[in-house]
RNA sequence: GGGUGCUUAGCUCAGCGGUAGAGCGUCGCCCUUACAAGGCGGUGGUCGUAGGUUCGAUCCCUACAGCACCCACCA
């Protein structure tokens, strides 16, 4: 083996093998396990939260493969409709055309040729993580099998009456030109102003203030609503307004939406322009002025002077026209919460629109007559309320429930070119014909179409066909074999709804609603099953300082740089390439500058992974700082050098056979306390671990691992065995070698999951040694506590060994003796355990101590002034002379004895308390007398050392 | 307005009813033949505040303060 770690080197070897060998395709026995993989943009690339995500499912999916399951990882990739094409645009956007330009055909032509150019940058980044996922399986939404499956859900659903088309009010982008639905909305607080305008009476003998933040929409006022127990308006309800500027008569009615506190306590109603709006038109029957264009400009129902003005603009003029018919009272400053499109920033304006929806609220009866359950909500509240599908951390159910009570009709209907293409079909009278294409639509309509039918042009909202995914994936409907367009199967669901519900699906908590609980929908609907038993909920990655990542922050990391390293300028190139605000580059560039002035260390795939295991505790966001990952590099290092170790104490000065080929189980077993005590650490490590993975406590899992490596198997087993390997124990040395085999095999299969590259690596030279005929690690099955044996005797007898070592190592740095230098070991006292204990281990003492061979001290014989370490009865003394300062070594025992007796008053407060005594269960007060008893001990001995000192 | 979290060592976080922990940082000694990406040993905390429950509270309860985030129609 190399002598440092390198993981470049390592990592390039093995992901194809393993690809290429099968090893992540499902095995094919064993309980079914499977994970979904939320499928990323088909033309994006892999960002923190990708890399924190996939890492967590590759642990799961690597460990229950280990574990002997029927592993299958369903990968696959997301057409992403608007985000999608609105890449392809901005690039049309370069050579000055629009997608109207190219026209329909032409331009899905050219989003197609896109994803067949970077729709394998995710893929192949996925890789570089080490993901194990069955690739021969990968799935594209739009392919033909998801597309299929995507028609038929539409179909049935509208048969069923749970899909319809409507005007209806929804969020329209007038940048996009599309309808987004509810959640691709984000409120945002926004300064802006209310404005209060005076509305005359028809009969100009009275009138009436209203408050608005939107003057503009005054256009389309068909209403002024004040309260029914106003008594200031009282007297005008039901009288008749002159809409100022347009003079339309409008008339005050009485709704007890309206807040009296707030505004002036009249509102003015713009039914087609707002969602309350909206609502109350609805109940008084108001009708509805649409006064924007779809790119939200006024329209021909306003007067002609605001026609074809920007909504802004139209402001600003009616405003003006307001204040000069002097009907504008009062401008203050105001701040409001502005609906504001997720996908383009553009400020939503609610239009009404002819758009398909899912029936996701109409309580309706098994015979169809209303008043029963919510066909498609229900279901999928149940699934969860039940505790079929558990939320992890629990707390997220709350969140899903609450959403699914309050839900609304799903918008499904986008105005994109991009996806799946509304399957209905419109004949010259407007009537509507569902169905797989043109020829199905005809054969299954109740009516004879009127002339010639043209399909709807609108596509599904992206989330649509990824509610599928679980069941559409899996081969569903189930007409034989899906085959991919180079003809291979990717999918049967004869064969492959075995793996319907998957294990648990590991997601973001932002997309809860977006997805999560659409799939339950659509599953429980169409499989009658859940999708999967569990949800794990991942934290969010934010930079070290808990900031969101953010381009224009200047604070994202790519993954593939933390694992390859970058140079600063390719960093800051890379940073700024696509910031087009010349001060946003700037302070970008300023950042990266400060916060990477040598660029980024390449620390390594295993080494990321690693540090993503040791994060992932249940919090909701995660900070990653690279120090943390170059720690995390360092116990790849720790670990490869144990290995190091290993291997150059096998092969030499004994030829490899001896110590090497026995096959685990063989021979006669452990030798020493230290074999004994390092296969019960083993076996309590792992059973840990079995508990980690069980409650995804990824963190503890990565901590536990660590600990046993580095603080346990390094520090101190292989010290241990040093003395043994190097002893004349012929028995001792083969076994020693062994156990060092044997423990070192097992952790490499215990953290592959986590770090499947250096494990593998590592793996392939000790495997062999152990005579294992598997050709991977990945291969072998996981390490389970039960395949060990505890020796509590044993590791009682390394404990002390411990001590004592601890002990004298304290004694040597505190007295500042140099670790090069060889002292005296002397001892006195002890119980009957400690003269065995002392021969057993005298060998490991004098090395690890560096002391000379122990020497005792007969209970009444002179003894030399001393720096003492006490283990239990046991004084463990370094001779002073020449090495000692004798005050300083009387301060230290002073400073000991004063801590110790400390710890006794608190023990001695406890006891002393009749109410403790009584109350607190019996092993409580027994551990405490144990501990006081123990503290008294050591007392002891430091005052008998203490008093010899002052001899 | 509803909901969900968080507040523990300089920093980032575990712990969650019975001796306060980790990583990073920091201080001292050491290039001791697996590893200086290292070894050995230290320093560092009245666990946000105030009450309550309890023999005992960082942990449970209540209130308060501060900080996040999610949902929601106040013009």
């Amino acid at each position: 083996m190399e002598k440092s770690f390198e993981p470049a080197q390592i990592e390039s070897r093995w992901y194809a093998r393993w690809e290429a060998s099968g090893a992540f395709k499902p095995p094919g026995q064993g309980e079914p396990y499977c994970i979904l993989l939320p499928p990323p943009n088909v033309t994006g690339t892999l960002h923190m939260g990708h890399a924190f995500q996939q890492t967590v499912m590759d642990m799961l999916v690597r460990y229950q493969r280990m574990r002997g399951m029927n592993t299958l990882w369903q990968v696959g990739t997301d057409h992403a409709g608007i985000a999608t094409q609105k890449i392809v645009e901005n690039q049309l956007a370069i050579e000055e055309k629009t997608r109207h330009d190219l026209g329909r055909d032409a331009f899905v032509e050219r989003v197609w040729k896109w994803k067949e150019e970077s729709g394998s940058t995710i893929t192949n980044q996925m890789r570089r993580i080490g993901t194990a996922a069955d690739w021969t399986r990968e799935r594209f939404t739009m392919d033909e099998g998801l597309s299929s499956a995507v028609r038929k859900v539409f179909i049935e659903w509208y048969r069923a009456g749970l899909i319809y088309r409507g005007n209806r009010l929804v969020n329209w982008d007038p940048v996009l030109g599309t309808a987004v639905s509810d959640l691709e909305v984000n409120n945002v607080e926004r300064d802006g102003h209310m404005w209060s305008i005076r509305y005359p009476t028809a009969d100009g003998s009275d009138s009436l203030v209203v408050a608005t933040t939107r003057p503009e929409t005054m256009l389309g006022d068909v209403a002024v609503a004040v309260h029914p127990e106003d008594e200031r308006y009282a007297h005008l309800v039901g009288k008749t307004l002159k809409l100022p500027l347009s003079g339309r008569e409008i008339p005050v009615i009485a709704d007890d939406y309206v807040d009296r506190e707030f505004g002036t306590g009249s509102v003015k109603i713009t039914p087609a322009h707002d969602f309350n709006d909206y609502a109350i038109g609805m109940r008084h029957k108001l009708p509805l002025i649409t006064i924007f264009t779809l790119d939200a400009r006024v329209n021909d129902e306003a007067p002609e002077k605001y026609r074809g003005l920007d909504r802004y603009d139209a402001r600003k003029a009616v405003l003006a026209d307001l204040d000069a018919a002097g009907l504008l009272v009062e401008t203050k400053a105001h701040k409001l919460q502005v609906p504001v499109s997720q996908r383009s920033d553009a400020v939503i304006e609610p239009m009404l629109t002819d758009q398909w929806f899912v029936d996701l609220t109409s309580e309706v009866q098994a015979d169809g007559r209303p008043g029963g359950r919510k066909a498609i909500t229900e279901p999928a509240l149940d699934a969860v309320r039940s505790g079929e599908i558990k939320f992890v951390p629990e707390n997220w159910t709350t969140t899903y429930t609450q959403w699914l009570d309050n839900i609304q009709d799903w918008c499904i209907s986008r105005q994109l070119w991009w996806g799946h293409r509304i399957p209905a079909w419109y004949d010259e009278a407007g009537t509507i014909f569902v169905g797989e294409d043109e020829a199905d639509a005809r054969v299954n309509a109740t009516t004879e179409p009127v002339g010639a039918l043209r399909q709807d042009e609108d596509v599904l909202d992206t989330w649509f066909s990824s509610a599928l995914w679980p069941f559409s994936t899996l081969g569903w409907p189930g007409d034989g074999p899906v085959k991919n367009e180079r003809g291979e199967i990717v999918a049967n669901w004869d064969q492959d709804r075995i793996f319907l519900p998957s294990a648990v699906l590991v997601t973001g908590f932002d997309i809860i609603f977006f997805w999560v609980a659409r799939m339950v929908m659509a599953t429980k609907y169409f499989t009658g099953q859940i999708p999967f038993r569990e949800v794990y909920i991942n934290a969010i990655v934010r930079d070290a300082e808990g900031q969101k990542m953010s381009k224009s922050k200047g604070n994202t990391l790519d993954p593939l740089d933390l694992i390859d390293g970058i140079e600063l300028e390719p960093l800051v190139q890379k940073s700024t390439k696509s910031l087009l605000i010349p001060q946003v580059r700037e302070k970008v560039e300023k950042r990266i500058r400060k916060d990477y002035p040598d660029g980024i260390p390449a620390i390594g795939t295993d080494a990321l992974r690693f540090t993503f295991a040791a994060l992932a505790s249940y919090s909701r966001t995660i900070n990653f700082d690279i120090k943390r990952a170059e720690g995390y590099k360092a116990f790849c290092n720790k670990l490869w050098n144990a290995a190091r170790f290993v291997l150059m104490n096998i092969e030499s000065p004994t030829p490899p056979g001896e110590g090497g080929a026995k096959a685990p189980g063989e021979g006669s077993g452990p030798v020493t306390e230290a074999e004994r005590w390092i296969l019960t650490r083993l076996k309590q490590t792992l059973a840990e671990v079995e508990q980690h993975f069980i409650s995804y406590r990824f963190d503890h899992l990565a901590q536990t691992l660590y600990e046993f490596v580095w603080n346990e198997y390094c520090d101190w087993f292989l010290e241990l065995s040093k003395p043994a390997l190097n002893g004349d124990d012929a028995a001792a040395v083969a076994s020693t070698r062994h156990t060092l085999l044997v423990v070192l095999e097992s952790v490499l299969r215990a953290l592959h999951p986590i770090i499947p590259f250096i494990t593998e690596e590592i793996w392939k030279e000790i495997g062999p040694r152990l005579g294992f005929s598997e050709t991977s690690v990945y291969a072998r099955p996981y390490p389970l506590a039960a395949d060990f044996a505890a020796d509590n005797a044993a590791t009682a007898e390394i404990e002390w060994v411990k001590n004592a070592l601890s002990g004298i190592r304290k004694i040597r740095s505190e007295m500042n003796i140099s670790p090069a230098r060889t002292i005296p070991l002397l001892l006195a006292d002890g119980d009957a355990n400690d003269r065995p204990r002392v021969a057993k281990f005298a060998a490991q003492i004098a090395f690890l101590a560096r002391t000379e061979t122990p020497q005792w001290i007969e209970t009444d014989a002179e003894e030399p002034a001393a720096a003492a370490a006490v283990v239990g009865t046991l004084r463990v003394m370094i001779p002073l002379a020449g090495l000692i300062d004798l005050d300083a070594e009387k301060a230290r025992l002073t400073k000991e004895i004063a801590r110790i007796e400390g710890e006794i008053k608190k023990c001695e407060g406890k006891l002393g308390n009749a109410n403790f005594v009584a109350n607190a269960p019996a092993e409580v007060v027994a551990q405490e007398r144990q501990r006081i008893s123990d503290w008294n001990t050591t007392l002891g001995a430091l005052r008998e050392q203490a008093a010899k000192l002052r001899e």
